[in-house]
DNA sequence: GTCTATACATCGATAGAC
DNA sequence: GTCTATCGATGTATAGAC
């Protein structure tokens, strides 16, 4: 993140620092999903934290490093989830367990889902520390996908198209509920059968 | 659409007016895959086309009926897609066919498909006229999937998002490509397999 | 149907005082 | 680190002349 200044990790000064930015991000994120990630707006981000607009320029050297830093924000959220659970010890039932994570987490905030997965701001691109943490996800992912059987790139890109569909459908017709959440042991199960037929 | 003038048919009048609309909506899709949905602007459209931005009022009643016009000629554009083309007797062929459409016309415009398919302008609500057209592309999707025994709304909600999911990655993964379009026939039939098993 | 003029709000960003 | 002040641009929408 560009805007970090240079201090030791145990300087109260940065400390404090830190939690102001992190304060800021977190009512980002409420006006994006208020207001549509295109439309946020640094004017009414300063307002809602009790600053004024300029004063967010010590924390975000412009808007598309607030991008950033909520792209790598909302990475971090997810490697969370996923890495903090321990999965089963059958391949199979751990794909499924990850496989439901990763839907629900989606679930959970679809704004949150399209700045990770889908392009909806043209012309952001992700810095490359930022993505590092997309890419420990996908890592991830690819192991538990690897011990079920799933090497081949043709396979992998079948699972992922499993998986951004029943996420997508979860988002866009039934937020908050577990329509298609509830399917993803099914569509699994039939996707593995295949692999081993 | 309500800002439709009242004419008849055939007045010239009215055919001017409909072609200068059509026009608008052509450089409003331009814009929008340019900048992004949420921030296509009247103004920029305006002077795309020729005209002065107060003009626009002529031909739209405001901005949301503007992306009202949008969704409703996408539609009308996958409606053209799916009901022109004929499709096999053989049942699950017809799926397939049905599905390769469906993911080319996806891949075909990321931003059509965004508007169409998923929620980027918080607030946008398709005008129940222009949400017809899409029901008609549903029908003959949930039709088509029947003949193949699809008829489950269990089954229906893993069909709807095995094609979400290879269109979703598609369109953000390789645009103008075909490697997740592809797949489409191994991923159907594994799913008709399943389900005639 | 198109224009000028304008209202009124908001936008991202910078300069410089404190 | 926060502020005031401000730049220059852009945003949607309306009033009223032609």
């Amino acid at each position: 993140m560009p805007s970090e200044p240079v201090a030791d990790r145990t300087d109260p000064r940065a400390a404090r620092h830190a939690r102001s930015r992190s304060k800021i991000l977190e009512e980002a994120w409420v006006l994006a999903r208020r207001h549509g990630l295109g439309r946020l707006s640094l004017g009414e981000l300063a307002r809602s934290v009790g600053l004024r607009q300029p004063s967010l320029y010590t924390y975000f050297d412009s808007k598309a490093d607030l991008y950033d830093a909520m792209f790598a924000q909302g990475n971090e959220q997810l490697w969370a989830e996923v890495a903090s659970r321990s999965y089963s010890e059958h391949p199979g039932e751990a794909v499924k367990e990850f496989t439901r994570a990763v839907v629900a987490f989606c679930a959970a905030d679809p704004t949150r889902f399209q700045l990770l997965f889908q392009r909806p701001i043209p012309g952001f691109e992700p810095s490359p520390e930022s993505y590092s943490v997309a890419l420990r996800f996908l890592e991830r992912g690819r192991d538990l996908a690897a011990g079920a059987g799933i090497t081949r790139q043709r396979d992998m890109d079948i699972f992922t198209a499993l998986v951004a569909g029943i996420a997508d459908q979860q988002v866009a017709n039934d937020p908050g509920g577990d329509r298609w959440l509830r399917l993803v042991d099914e569509v699994i199960e039939m996707f593995l059968d295949r692999l081993n037929a």
